[in-house]
DNA sequence: TCGTTGCTACTACAGTTGTAGTATGCCGCG
DNA sequence: CGCGGCATACTACAACTGTAGTAGCAACGA
């Protein structure tokens, strides 16, 4: 029961990222921590939050004075994933993609091999 | 001359991967060259190919009978580089990228290796 | 030469997204 | 207990996206 089809948009997404990084917070706490140059407004955020909270991503926890906290109500994992099936359908595959990383320099052989070796001991084998 | 900082939609994408494969496509084959469930409409299609001619995306190269053929203007390394960047951004680096992609079984240990041997006799080296 | 048919150019439109203002209410301080 | 201030809930809105219809022209076959 957090596998929802929820999709989210690409702020809605940084406001995940930051939430996830706090565990819960107040609106007026992400709206600080969102670190940019053309920091959105406060509404700005609480919109967000919002939409958030109606596609079920966040959840309230408490109030304090007049304010609600929040907190995640999706894993960064099956975001993640989301995302990431969303580019491998655009450029057709891991393997292009990997490939990409490295010819562009984003990912060394190194990066590759220390992956590797830390998936050696894993949970669980391949799908 | 082709780093132009355009910014193409999903379904633009979509059909830039269509062009990209066919190399010079009339709209009509690029709609018909689109393999999905629901496909969309010819009329569709041609607007999606407007405004990539618009963003500079693609340009017409000749004419045949009343139709027009279209071959890319940019390259699919550039817009991909784009759609990973922005990933990165979101996810936040490389390293957790593929590491999801190994976990979640989206990439083997030997599709690794594969890119591993593969990147160590290219043309260039590292960035 | 004409009609048919396909293609283009233009228009439309609703849903989504980023962005924020406004009105109002509740909390804590003095 | 009343007020000032911050938070919330609601409203707004333009740009962007996906989706497609329509009008009109041009090319090819008969």
């Amino acid at each position: 029961m957090s596998k929802e089809r929820i999709a989210l948009t690409k702020f809605e997404t940084e406001v995940m990222s930051v939430l996830w990084r706090l565990g819960e917070a107040s609106v007026r706490e992400l709206q600080e921590a969102i670190d940019r140059a053309d920091r959105p407004a406060y509404t700005t955020v609480q919109t967000i939050v919002q939409r958030l909270e109606q596609k079920g991503a966040v959840r309230r926890t408490r109030k304090a004075g007049n304010a609600y906290f929040f907190e995640p109500a999706v894993t960064r994992k099956s975001v993640y994933r989301r995302l990431v099936e969303e580019l491998l359908d655009l450029v057709g595959g891991s393997q292009p993609l990997v490939a990409h990383l490295v010819e562009t320099g984003k990912l060394s052989l190194d990066d590759l091999k220390a992956i590797e070796s830390s998936a050696k001991t894993p949970k669980r084998g391949r799908k």
